[in-house]
DNA sequence: TTTGTCACG
DNA sequence: ACGTACGTGACAAAC
């Protein structure tokens, strides 16, 4: 059959707009959803291979919905400027590709889209939108295709698996958009009716006249409420259900798919700067010689001369003539030489602004480098040429990754002299996707091909550090991520050292205990036989098998098994308590000590610190975690003795002193707190007093304990509810001491107030250093996904300043013990805690330098304190 | 691959 | 009405 795809405008260039990174042409036109939304539409094309084709779009105009009623769509935001700008864009390209644009005043692209699909009954209808109110639309001949996560996911519901997928028929999703509301769109739907319970209704009766129709047969709140809200419900269930009967004068002919595509296209794409578009030749139509315009502002990527090369000796003369070298060791081994020698240092004024110097400036690609690695050429060979590139410090290399480059020369006996940039932490910091990158990935988001990585790599670095110059990005990138990502290698390198004897004893005593507490668990749980290491199982035996009360079940039906539910039954039952034994110790053992064994290299383990992970500006750590062992109870505390310092040394541990509460004293410039740590109170106990209400003398254990899980409430985002799980109180409780520290604090307040009214304003939040998080959550249709949204913009500035701090602190160290040609070491990082390796003779130095170093790191409006402690392991040393 | 649990700041 | 503190990574089980 035929196939006709019917594209909801609005809803994918919102979409592709979200989830593709912001990216603009030379003369500042934003263009990233214009692009997202094209490659989506050619994806379509090639894929599906469409007969037919239209593209609908919303009017300013109010829709017969508004008459209907008038606060519709009273609450939407508007557009973004910067996406605003790029409708018309979009609809330019559109036309130029020679797609049926349709728009009807008065109705929505929704119902154009629906009325269609109705309208031309003999062909398949595919319908592209990442709105689920056109769920209702399926049907036999009609298929939606619903966009997810921005627009690259795509989930295909036809009449074959929508009841499959959904748990409901097509047109009940009008009942339910009825029933439930839409905060979105505004549509009242019943108040005190949600999800769960509309599906249940629904299920049951089928659409919403029959739910009303027995209305006696439904008891309850639930019956009230649909009784009371009645009209309501009706008017909702007409505002949700799209019209399939517009009048619209179009044949089916013409929406027909015509490719290849005019040349003006092309051309228009060149503009755009829509590189991989552009590339394709064989997408558009042979281009007449006259309409070859030589002025189009479209620069596309010059063409890769590429050298033939024969032998090595040639290689190292092409190589040692150049001073600039972009280079991706992956699978394809790939070095480019984009520029003149020096040209990316004198660079920040002289380049990107004209395309001629570009053009006249020397390439070659040495692609007969990927046979020749992959190829005869000796290991030896391979190991000279890597050294004539990195081990030069007038050269510059743009790498993907540095951190992991020197890793790899290390491996060959060769150390990095060159100096170098990271396009990887480039992008961390000024385009963040919320996780680690492919490079190829990211190429194919900004529109670069990906068969001369390497030539791409060093065309995106100059697109970032153009991004970035309009920001704090280069700062951060320059003063604080280049440099720290050497110091982060030498860390890595060093490694910590492990009391092997003590790991393999505190092995056997594990397994020993756990072999111990097992039996007797079976032995309790009678002849129940089971994997306690199971949640499942563990759930169904306690509450179902052996009926201990109190069990709860999580949204998928399980029996939860954590921690808080089972100290609960502790008391009660000795099955929990072996249970809860069990679980700890299988934790020590499974994560730390086997864990541990399995990393161990030459007596020592090495962490991978990553640096372009978090959303705030924190390293993470990996293979292995260290940034994770145990230190809160007494027995997990003591793997930390496995922790050594090297022969004749002693670890220098120093961690900074409630640096996030200090933080926000500082950048709330609340005065009663900051007079507190001027006065070096105890922060907490002047909490308690201020809250309670009493004198700082009165002050008991309890009141200064809920006081600081106050005060850490304060730091992740105030929320009545996560402070009463803490402290084991009502939440209403809780939001009185919320208040109350409010009262006693009142520039805290404003200050979150102001970050989140911020945040909501301009998208993301930073740190005092500039460090950027973007929020889309905030602009979440989802009530619970706003919350969230608001709680870490609170949360960022504090958690990330923090983190600026202390990199700036590694960094101030790392350089000092290197001045004075100390043989004291960095080892550990855990995000407010540093740990050196120092000998012993060495001590008292490393210990003023690293406190000085970490103290003097940034200047507050209250003192910023370190505490330091030594020892031969880390257990000793805290 | 996803989920639940639990270790840390 | 909804499910909730912020930020991570590892392991084991169950898809």
């Amino acid at each position: 059959m035929e196939k006709l795809i019917l594209i909801d405008g609005n809803s994918l260039l919102n979409r592709a707009y979200f989830a593709t990174p912001h990216f603009s042409t030379k003369e500042g036109l934003p263009t990233n959803g214009v692009f997202g939304f094209i490659k989506l539409f050619l994806k379509i094309l090639s894929d599906l291979h469409p007969e037919y084709a239209v593209v609908a779009f919303d009017l300013r105009a109010p829709t017969f919905r508004h008459k209907m009623y008038d606060k519709y769509k009273a609450t939407r935001k508007p557009m973004p400027e910067e996406l605003a700008v790029q409708m018309p864009v979009l609809k330019e390209c559109l036309s130029l590709m020679r797609v049926k644009i349709c728009e009807k005043e008065g109705y929505e692209a929704d119902d154009v889209i629906g009325s269609l699909s109705r309208k031309f009954p003999l062909v398949s209808s595919y319908i592209y939108t990442g709105d689920r109110d056109s769920y209702q639309l399926v049907n036999e001949h009609t298929s939606v295709c619903f966009t997810r996560k921005g627009v690259s996911d795509i989930l295909l519901l036809s009449n074959e698996n929508f009841q499959e997928e959904i748990g409901l028929c097509p047109p009940q999703i009008i009942d339910l958009k009825a029933l439930m509301g839409d905060s979105s769109d505004n549509i009242p739907g019943v108040p005190g009716i949600g999800e769960k319970m509309a599906k249940k209704l629904l299920t049951e009766y089928g659409d919403l006249q029959n739910i009303y129709a027995h209305l006696d047969e439904i008891g309850g709140a639930t019956h009230d409420k649909l009784e009371k809200n009645r009209a309501l419900a009706e008017m909702s269930s007409a505002l949700a259900t799209i019209d399939t009967e517009v009048p619209l004068d179009i044949a089916l002919e013409d929406c027909r798919v015509q490719t290849p595509f005019p040349a003006a296209l092309r051309r228009k794409f060149a503009s755009l700067e829509f590189r991989i578009f552009y590339a394709d030749e064989n997408l558009y139509e042979k281009e007449d010689a006259a309409a070859q315009d030589p002025t189009f502002s479209g620069q596309p990527l010059p063409p890769v001369e590429t050298r033939k090369v024969r032998s090595f000796a040639e290689i190292r003369d092409v190589l040692e003539s150049h001073r600039l070298f972009s280079v991706v060791w992956g699978e394809k081994k790939q070095i480019y030489l984009p520029r003149e020698s020096g040209a990316l240092k004198a660079e920040d004024g002289a380049r990107g602004q004209g395309k001629d110097d570009l053009k006249a400036e020397e390439e070659y690609e040495i692609a007969e480098m990927v046979d020749l690695f992959s190829g005869g050429v000796s290991a030896d060979d391979v190991r000279a040429i890597l050294q004539t590139i990195f081990c030069n410090e007038h050269n510059t290399v743009i790498l993907y990754g540095a951190k992991d480059m020197m890793h790899l020369l290390d491996g060959m006996g060769l150390f990095m002299t060159a100096d170098y940039e990271d396009v990887a932490l480039l992008k961390y910091l000024t385009d963040y996707a919320g996780r680690e990158e492919d490079l190829a990935f990211i190429l194919d988001a900004y529109g670069l091909p990906s068969e001369h990585l390497a030539r791409s790599l060093s065309v995106l670095y100059d697109r970032l550090r153009e991004k970035s110059a309009r920001s704090d990005a280069t700062a951060l990138y320059l003063s604080i991520e280049k440099p720290l990502c050497r110091v982060l290698y030498d860390m890595e390198k060093k490694g910590v050292c492990i009391d092997e004897a003590y790991l393999s004893r505190l092995g056997t005593e594990y397994a020993a205990r756990l072999e111990e507490v097992s039996r007797r668990i079976h032995d309790l749980a009678g002849d129940h036989d089971f994997n306690i290491n199971s949640a499942r199982q563990l759930g169904i035996v306690l509450f179902e098998k052996m009926g201990i009360q109190g069990g709860k079940k999580g949204r998928n039906g399980a029996y939860s098994s954590s921690v808080d539910i089972l100290e609960k039954l502790a008391p009660e039952h000795e099955i929990v308590r072996e249970i809860l034994e069990y679980r700890k110790i299988q934790k020590l053992n499974s994560t730390y000590v086997e864990g541990l064994k399995n990393c161990l290299r030459n007596g020592r383990v090495h962490t991978t610190y990553m640096q372009n992970i978090t959303a705030t500006g924190r390293l993470s750590s990996k293979n292995p975690n260290l940034q994770n062992i145990p230190i809160r109870t007494e027995e997990g505390r003591e793997i930390r003795k496995l922790f050594v310092a090297e022969e004749g040394n002693v670890l220098l541990d120093a961690d900074y002193s409630q640096i996030e509460l200090r933080l926000l004293a500082h950048m709330s410039g609340c005065h009663e707190l900051i007079d507190a740590y001027r006065a070096g109170k105890d922060i907490h106990r002047d909490t308690a007093a201020k809250v309670y209400g009493v004198r700082e003398e009165e002050v008991t254990p309890a009141m200064r304990r809920s006081a600081k899980a106050v005060n850490f409430g304060i730091i992740y985002g105030e929320s009545a509810f996560g402070l009463g799980q803490t402290l084991g109180i009502p939440s209403a409780r809780a939001a009185e001491f919320i208040q109350r520290y409010f009262e006693a604090y009142p520039a805290v307040r404003e200050y979150l107030n102001g970050t989140v009214a911020f945040a909501k304003e301009n998208g993301y939040v930073t740190t005092l250093f500039g460090r950027k998080r973007e929020i889309p959550e905030l602009r979440s249709p989802n009530y619970n996904v706003r919350q969230f949204g608001e709680r870490a913009a609170m949360n960022m500035p504090l958690q990330g300043s923090s983190a600026d701090i202390i990199k700036i602190a590694m960094i101030a160290v790392w350089k000092a013990l290197r001045e004075r040609g100390m043989r004291s070491r960095l080892i550990l990082q855990v995000h407010d805690e540093l740990v050196l390796d120092v000998p012993e003779e060495e001590a008292d130095e490393a210990a003023k330098l690293l406190k000085e170093c970490m103290e003097g790191a940034a200047k507050l409006s209250v003192p910023l304190t370190a505490d330091i402690s030594r020892g031969r392991s880390w257990f000793e040393a805290k």
